[in-house]
DNA sequence: TTGTAGGCGTTATCAT
DNA sequence: ATGATAACGCCTACAA
């Protein structure tokens, strides 16, 4: 049975206006009668017309439609992006196709031809790689609207982002501050890493800003981002000779781990051991101690970013300068530190 | 510049072929010579050619393109779910067109009218109200394919899902089996307690079937998904007179609060106070008292379901007769009970 | 105020 | 083996 979607040449042949005057319509175009408008109107919503996007996105050469592309989803971080994201945008008559690019160059790339293909009016991507953006600079060049949704330096490219190289610098320097002079970190998970060193960067510029050595021992990567992981590198963390006493967990989870290791072997914190997390999630303000962490509003960045790529959108003709918008991250002090 | 894609014609104009021509090679058709495919697959190789999936999309009434709607994306089930879904459903050569519903039931209408004028080709849907469920059975009668994530009795609606009411009866009775009497439950948060009563059926059913009074002062429920939502209800339910001496909490968030106020109250888990959780993630599990809790296989979850989808849309003219395949949970006891 | 013709990019049918 | 024509549903000219 499946009864078929009633076009707007249904409605023509029970009105019997032709199928232009419908269309115009039901848009509201005062070209058509009011007693027409009336009639057309009510036999639409009689017969439960809903528009074709697809012919429409034929036809006008846009498709209402944008592309989120997420390295990963399973992070609390971009899942509240995509949350704002989706609902910024369909407040504008929006629809989001979504794909995570799993860390994996070659699907993104998968992922950006699938959605051009489908016509997506424009693209907020959180690039697997912050430093090859070649291809992503290519789509602006073409006036596909485009926006990062990571902060970086380079110039031809728009970007709305948190800047995660300050963002470290800061968790970093709150450790100095507090006096500790040998500073572990628990680096990114390595399924996460590919030319993402922001967070890394910071950490070293702290580092050696203060004129404190650099050293590669005290840098630990948890290979993927279970709390397991976390504990485990963290466990080599602390195995050095002349071992940490503090440590910036470039992710909360691996805060976590660090919390949970302490635990285990008997460590006081923050005394014998300072951390500092990232992201600020629920979870590690109201750990069994509560931890310090980098706080970024992710609803002022989602609605920024949106709000970026829709005027993008408005005026793709004209390719405005590229921007790069920092969002600004607040270390929340805590316990931990 | 943004130099006009490439099409069809532009390769046929180039090749000297016919568009139709250019078509059928392109797809590897064997009515085209050899020579001819090759040439033309090349010119479009050195063209760029990208097909618009749009104008297929129109002509072949599909559009390789699928809807996931869920009520709240910021659960981290639910964010598994749609990962995996993505995944999965990218293997077969489909997208994946998100939206949350954000718990209005006016938007997950508008949700599903958005993506049906999108021509997607099947929904995947967390509903909001699991109890209401005509405007969904309605689309499968119209032969749209359609799959709940969740579980139901109902028997007019396809659904692979989690089976909530038996997690929560199989939580509730495992604290009964280790002798409690007395046992209060940290319900869903009101904003995701619209019809979705599963968890707390679950429990009633566990305490009545023990021959226990169910007793509504034992109910408390978080006015949002933060674990200070979660703190304040649990501090309202040990507030009761003979207070309860164990706790089943509907979703881990919760049972961390539950923790977190023991801690800072220094009730002993689990003597004083034993917690489950539902959900088994990875915060609960290394939480400074390991909690027990329910555990879902999502990956299974989600693939099963995009598999129905599948079979669903591959066969949507016969209308196959609806299936409800609860995914099994599983009590993983740790320390807290 | 309304209707006709053409086209968006693709695929399917039917000729050649 | 290839090409011409129509169709998907809609919109924008232009004509009546």
């Amino acid at each position: 049975m499946g009864q078929r979607k009633t076009t707007l040449a249904d409605i023509a042949a029970k009105t019997g206006y032709g199928t232009n005057t419908v269309s115009l319509a039901l848009r509201g175009s005062t070209r058509i009668s009011q007693a027409a408008r009336d009639l057309i109107r009510s036999a639409a919503a009689e017969m439960d017309y809903v528009p074709n996007q697809i012919a429409q996105s034929l036809v006008l050469n846009r498709s209402n439609t944008i592309g989120l592309i997420l390295h990963e989803i399973t992070n609390p971080v971009l899942t509240s992006v995509a949350h704002m994201v989706q609902k910024t945008l369909g407040k504008h008559g929006y629809s989001v196709l979504f794909a995570s690019s799993n860390g994996d160059p070659e699907e993104e790339l998968r992922a950006i031809a699938a959605f051009r293909s489908r016509m997506v009016d424009g693209l907020l991507i959180y690039p697997i790689d912050h430093s090859k953006l070649d291809h992503l600079k290519a789509l602006r060049r073409n006036h596909f609207p485009t926006v990062l949704l990571i902060h970086t330096e380079a110039e031809d490219i728009d970007a709305v982002g948190i800047n995660e190289r300050q963002g470290a610098f800061d968790a970093t320097r709150h450790l100095i501050e507090r006096g500790h002079r040998r500073i572990g970190t628990l680096g990114p998970a390595f399924t996460a890493s590919i030319g993402n060193v922001g967070k890394l960067q910071g950490y070293r510029q702290a580092i050696e800003k203060a004129g404190l050595p650099y050293d590669p021992e005290l840098v630990a990567t948890p290979f993927d981002h279970s709390i397991e992981a976390g504990v485990r590198a963290i466990e080599q963390l602390m195995a050095v000779k002349n071992r940490p006493t503090a440590v910036f967990a470039t992710s909360d989870l691996t805060a976590l781990a660090a919390l949970r290791w302490a635990a285990k072997t008997g460590t006081k914190i923050p005394d014998e051991l300072a951390i500092v997390g990232f992201d600020d999630t629920d979870y590690v303000a109201h750990a069994s101690t509560p931890i310090s962490s980098i706080h970024n509003d992710v609803e002022q960045l989602a609605t920024a970013a949106v709000e970026r790529l829709l005027y993008l959108i408005d005026n793709k003709e004209t390719l405005p300068p590229a921007i790069s918008k920092p969002t600004p991250g607040a270390l929340i002090v805590r316990e931990s530190s």
